[in-house]
DNA sequence: AGCACGCCGACT
DNA sequence: GTCGGCGTGCTC
């Protein structure tokens, strides 16, 4: 009798025993009994008879599922440090790992799929009678070859030229379950046509060609439109020849057919693609082929770090300040860094490519944990976009847009060019300032600005929780005309209308744009110049380019200098930076402006005449002296209840339990209880822990230790509760 | 998280 | 008399 060790999906942080007739391989599924109900769980491992001291507790499993493990060496290594890192539910680290229909027990060995191959009346008819028809010449003659995966085919010869060959008998549907042949692609890869890559290009080229094998993290700091796919397309070439995968990670907006189709193209192999639309039978095709090493590359977002894979060669992340890589619930990780870990047990490189990189991932690179490779050139001589600063203090405002800045507006909209209006919803942690000389509202001990928390009317300090009721008057100039930095950008919609009446203006934010086609067909509507005005939020800055765009208008960026998030800045930061590289094109350069009460803060000084790149060199210096991350270590226990004393109450007794001294060991800071950003949500009142101290090491072991105490406090079960690891939100 | 057990109010 | 409300406690 064997004692096996199984992650079973509830959200415990333990592992469970079952009894067995012989040993399993750690990563094989199993049934087992769990109270009343049957669960499927992952073996882990095998424990030791004489370390069980309820053994008479302990049931047999029900069944084993798996001949061969589901999950690998390398991906259990990573499931147990999720465990251990993020103190989460080892079942539930598992859940995460697997598509969903082998959590739920059913066969890891691929089904039946839809192929297309050639008829008997094909085989024997010459391919000359196609060539009126490319499309389907092209499908036709890559059938001559053998099968193809009937989605497949259609999608890269598209659906009409397979529908003629149907019709006309040349080719057929067949039903069957595929056979997977490791590295099949590498018969029909051709390379494309590749670009001559200018010199900064061709350095980070060599550089990368230098890391095969190795487990070494690159940065690929690169502005908007210097070619940073060029270099990922050139670097994986000698990769895909040598029988190795490539993983490509992805913002969650970036995946866009476009950007699959220009590896597809550059290399004639099918190319593995997983995102969040994606049907659960379609992404476990996805994950079987990848592990059984037919796809050469996968590109996925966030959760595609748990690809397996034959033979991993690279991982590559781009866009990697792209807060979509954190995951907001459940087993918050950060694919970011799991893709670290995860090219370190493989022993292979990881590239992380952004115009604007994380402060975190810049400060590795700067230290030299990271190389460094940089692209300064933009592609092509293109210009790039003048950024401004629009002093807003005194001015007139209308629906939260200045006089100034109307001017402006008007000037480009007459000239037959398109604005782009940039509202920045950002930051839920508005400040309070005076709209006569710009000073912010500050608590007095902390030198900080204070927090305005519209449901209590109060002004909150974020760093000793004191609290004061709302100022009438500026206490430097005394005037009545105090504003709360983030206020009025609902009206700005509403506004343009009145104070356009001519101009057709559009709205982009993930409300208006639900579904893709949606999204696309207004961006091409955009580019047609069916609108003069576009009004939006995140969303703008994201992978779309706008030619016809030569006015950029940044609304209220103090909210992001005075917001209780420290990164508040940053994020404002990479989203000026980004959108400035989406308006504008060679000939008609755009420009930029950016409204403040602030016109003289360092860093808004810094971002506009120095570019992002200083910026972050600046913004890293003063983490570095206020002592925040990444100079430190932080975690944040969130709590939310209905009854606001209730959460209140059960983070203060989390806060005694983090406290505790442990021998040896420096205790860390433990802030709050403090609401938290969106102070209410679904209503429910939500309050946060941070807790910050300079080494992960004592701060993950204060945590380690007060865990058990906390989930076994009454008020636990009442509230809802999490802990996130390196947060990157204050919400 | 589920799911069962358990102990009090409005229905045929 | 019973159906069902959701509090609380446990899961190898």
């Amino acid at each position: 009798m064997t004692f096996i060790q199984v992650a079973v999906p509830v959200p415990l942080r333990q592992l469970f025993t079952y009894q067995h007739t012989r040993s399993l391989n750690s990563g094989v599924r199993v049934e087992v009994p769990f109270g009343p109900r049957t669960l499927v769980g992952v073996v882990v491992g095998t424990q030791d008879p004489a370390d069980i001291d309820n053994i008479d507790k302990i049931k047999p499993l029900n069944r084993v599922i798996d001949n061969e493990p589901v999950i690998a060496p390398v991906l259990l290594k990573m499931a147990h440090w999720l465990w251990q890192y993020y103190h989460h539910a080892p079942g539930e680290v598992m859940h995460a790992m697997l598509p969903v229909p082998l959590r739920k027990g059913e066969a890891a060995t691929p089904s039946a799929q839809r192929y297309l191959q050639l008829s008997d009346e094909g085989r024997q008819t010459d391919s000359d009678t196609l060539t009126r028809a490319p499309k389907q010449h092209a499908c036709f003659m890559a059938l001559k070859h053998g099968q193809l995966l009937a989605v497949e085919a259609r999608k890269q010869y598209s659906p009409s030229a397979v529908k003629s060959l149907l019709q006309k008998a040349l080719i057929e549907e067949v039903d069957q379950v595929p056979e997977f042949t490791p590295f099949g692609y590498l018969a029909q890869m051709q390379i494309g046509q590749t670009p001559v890559p200018d010199k900064e290009q061709a350095v980070a080229i060599a550089a990368l060609n230098q890391q095969h094998n190795k487990f070494v993290i690159s940065l690929l700091e690169g502005v908007t439109g210097s070619g940073k796919t060029e270099v990922y397309l050139q670097a994986i070439a000698p990769l895909l020849e040598a029988k190795q995968q490539v993983l490509i990670l992805v913002p969650e907006i970036g995946l866009t057919p476009q950007t699959v189709a220009r590896f597809e193209k550059r290399f004639s192999i099918p190319v593995g693609v997983l995102h969040s639309q994606l049907t659960d039978a379609a992404r476990l095709l996805v994950w079987q082929r990848a592990r059984a090493g037919e796809l050469g590359i996968v590109i996925g977002t966030r959760s595609a770090i748990f690809t397996p894979f034959k033979h991993l060669g690279m991982i590559i992340v781009d866009e990697e300040h792209d807060e979509s890589f954190k995951q907001q619930d459940g087993l918050r990780y950060h694919a970011r860094d799991l893709a670290a870990m995860r090219a370190k047990e493989h022993r292979i490189p990881l590239l992380l490519g952004s115009a604007t990189p994380a402060l975190e991932s810049l400060n590795n690179a700067l230290t030299g944990r990271y190389t460094h490779l940089q692209l300064t050139r933009r592609a092509g001589g293109a210009q790039s976009t003048q950024q401004h600063l629009l002093d807003a203090r005194d001015q007139p405002f209308h629906y939260g847009i200045t006089e100034g800045l109307l001017t402006i507006m008007r000037q480009h909209v007459n000239a037959g060019n398109q604005v782009l209006v940039f509202v920045n919803r950002r930051g839920f942690a508005p400040a309070m300032l005076c709209h006569h000389c710009g000073e912010t509202v500050m608590c007095k001990r902390c030198d900080k600005p204070y927090t305005v928390h519209k449901a209590q009317n109060r002004l909150q300090c974020h760093h000793c929780a004191g609290t004061r009721a709302m100022p009438r008057q500026c206490e430097a100039c005394h005037s009545h005309e105090l504003v709360t930095a983030g206020t009025g950008t609902e009206q700005v919609e509403q506004g343009l209308a009145r104070l356009f009446p001519d101009a057709k203006q559009v709205r982009i934010d993930s409300d208006t744009v639900r579904g893709k086609d949606k999204l696309h067909n207004t961006l091409d509507a955009i580019n047609r110049q069916e609108y003069q005005i576009l009004v939006g939020t995140q969303i703008l800055s994201k992978g779309h380019h706008f030619p016809h765009v030569t006015l950029v208008a940044v609304l209220d960026c103090d909210g992001a200098l005075f917001s209780a998030d420290f990164r508040a800045a940053e994020k404002l930061a990479q989203l000026v930076t980004q959108l400035a590289g989406r308006a504008g094109r060679a000939s008609k350069p755009g420009e930029m402006w950016l409204q403040t009460h602030n016109p003289h803060h360092p860093l808004l000084q810094d971002l506009v005449n120095n570019g992002y790149s200083h910026f972050a060199r600046h913004a890293l210096l003063e983490r570095k002296a206020a002592a925040l991350p990444p100079f430190i270590s932080q975690i944040i226990i969130r709590a939310e209840a209905t009854d606001s004393a209730l959460a209140f109450g059960f983070l203060q007794q989390c806060k005694t339990q983090l406290l505790m001294p442990i021998d040896n060991i420096e205790g860390p800071s433990v802030g709050g209880p403090f609401p938290c950003l969106m102070e209410k949500r679904q209503g429910r009142y939500r309050f946060m822990l941070v807790c910050n101290h300079a080494k992960r090491g004592p701060l993950h072991a204060t945590l380690r230790r007060a865990l058990p105490y906390m989930q076994a406090l009454p008020e636990g079960a009442k509230v809802r509760w999490s802990v996130d690891i390196d947060p990157t939100d204050f919400s």
